[in-house]
Order: structure tokens, then sequence, then C-alpha cells
DNA sequence: CGGCATCCTCGACGATACTG
DNA sequence: CAGTATCGTCGAGGATGCCG
């Protein structure tokens, strides 16, 4: 989770200003965490020990932090409701589901190219020195 | 950049399991350099100190780290012109232009919500302690 | 020119324990 | 239940220098 960024892009159609753009898209789902989070609240809200188990491999730790940083971005809202045990629930923000459709883009891409990549890097690996020997 | 990824996605309609399929697509691009990269290199073969010039900020290191990854994983093709001085071109695969093609989606994204997210962050500082204060 | 080797920093992330 | 606090690890990435 990067702290800050101090990541303004100028804008323009110079190939670095574009690269920034795509970067500063990724920095926000960039983490760990964040995508199984983010598809997991996107459906309806949810609550801390939900998402705890939902997203597996989680620590209690990266999962605040994350939620911390999803929602300070504007992707997620935190609802508490007072009463006793206390109930916290999560909910992805329209922002956030538009965020996921473009991801879909990117998905459907690793799916047909799958196979493709993991040739080249087995292909890759055998003509340079394989990584154990 | 991911040394090797022990992480093979099982294949199925589950919210993690799409995440997994997500992250798989986001690791080729993550690193802070590889965007900025296949960006330059995808309207035709580009030498390696051009990139680094092109590249705003990189350093020899990680342009040559990022450039194995990338080529490791079909996304760049490497040709050796044996001259001397020494002549290498590095050239975006059809593969990597289409990955391009699905990062467009992100990048209106990030435009269309940059405002927003930008918003959201000094709404969240003001209410919560602000980082530096 | 196009690298690779070495050393270092620093932040992401994990483990564990405590709390209103 | 839903966190916070503290400590430790580990690897991405930066700085610098040498080489065919």
């Amino acid at each position: 989770m990067r702290e800050e960024q101090a990541n303004r892009c100028v804008a323009g159609a110079t190939d670095q200003a574009r690269a920034c753009t795509v970067r500063e898209a990724l920095d926000r789902v960039g983490g760990k965490w964040s995508i199984g989070i983010l598809i997991a609240a996107s459906t309806g809200p949810v609550r801390f020990t939900e998402l705890e188990r939902r997203v597996e491999g989680i620590s209690r730790r990266m999962l605040t932090l994350t939620l911390r940083n999803l929602e300070r971005d504007g992707l997620l809202v935190r609802h508490v409701h007072p009463t006793v045990p206390p109930k916290v629930e999560y909910t992805a923000t329209p922002m956030a589901r538009e965020l996921y459709e473009s991801l879909v883009a990117l998905t459907r891409w690793a799916e047909r190219h799958r196979e493709a990549i993991s040739t080249a890097r087995a292909a890759y690996d055998r003509q340079h020195g394989t990584p154990a020997g």
C-alpha cells in the first residue's frame, strides 16, 4: 500500500504520460489483497469477519490496512452499526464496480494468453539458465 | 518483479478465483516500469539506450531487469545486431499490443475518476488524522 | 553500447498479542 | 466483533562500479 503518491501525471499524449495514467489506475488495485476485497464487496455489504473468511489467506492486519486504503480512495464505504457487539459493513461504490468492469478486459487477456505466456517462459528458461540449475 | 509465481488460479466463478485471474494479469504489468517500457516498444523497435532516455527516471539496472522479465513472458522480443558497438532492439509482440488495448479501459477509468478519488482522499484525510498532523 | 555484480534502503506484508 | 500495536521478514527497486 503506497503511503502517499507524488504521482501527478502530466496530461498529454506522450508515451510516458499515458504510462503514468495507467499506473495511476493500477496503483489503486496493485496491493496483494485489494482485488479480492473489492470483488467480495461489490455484490453487497460485507462484514469484517466475513471478509476475513472469504478473502483466503489474508491477515487481520492486512485486511484492516487494505480496507482503510480502499475507503480513502472512495472505492469502499464503511458503515458502522452502533450495536453491541459492533457490526461494520463495507460496500463497494459504483466507482469501484466500474473499475472491476475495466479489469475484466485485462482478465480476458490473461485467459487468452495464459498458455502462450507459460510456453514463452518455459522456452526462455530452457535457453537461458533455468532458475534451479 | 515477482521471482516466480506459484500462482495457479483454480478455474471457476467464485469471487476469489476471479480475483486470482485478475492478479495474474496485473502481475505482468505490476512492476514500476513495465507499462512505460511496453508502451515505448509498442510502436516499433527501440534500442536499449533509447529506452533509458524515454522511460523517465528508470535506472540501468531496472531497465535490464524489466526487459528480461517482459522478454521471458513473451511480451518483448530482443534482437541483437552483431555489430560493434553492439546494437540491441526490443519490440513488443502482438500479445503485448493486445495487452495495451486492454489497458485503455483502465486508463479511461482513471481519467474519469481522478477528480473523485482526489476529493475522497482529501475528505478522508480531513476527517481522520491527516498524514502530516 | 548494453549490459551484469554488489550493496543498500525502505515499504509491503506476515505473526502475534492486546483491546473497547 | 472489529479492530490497534509492535516486531520481524523479504524482496522491489535505487546507487554505483566494472566489463566485453
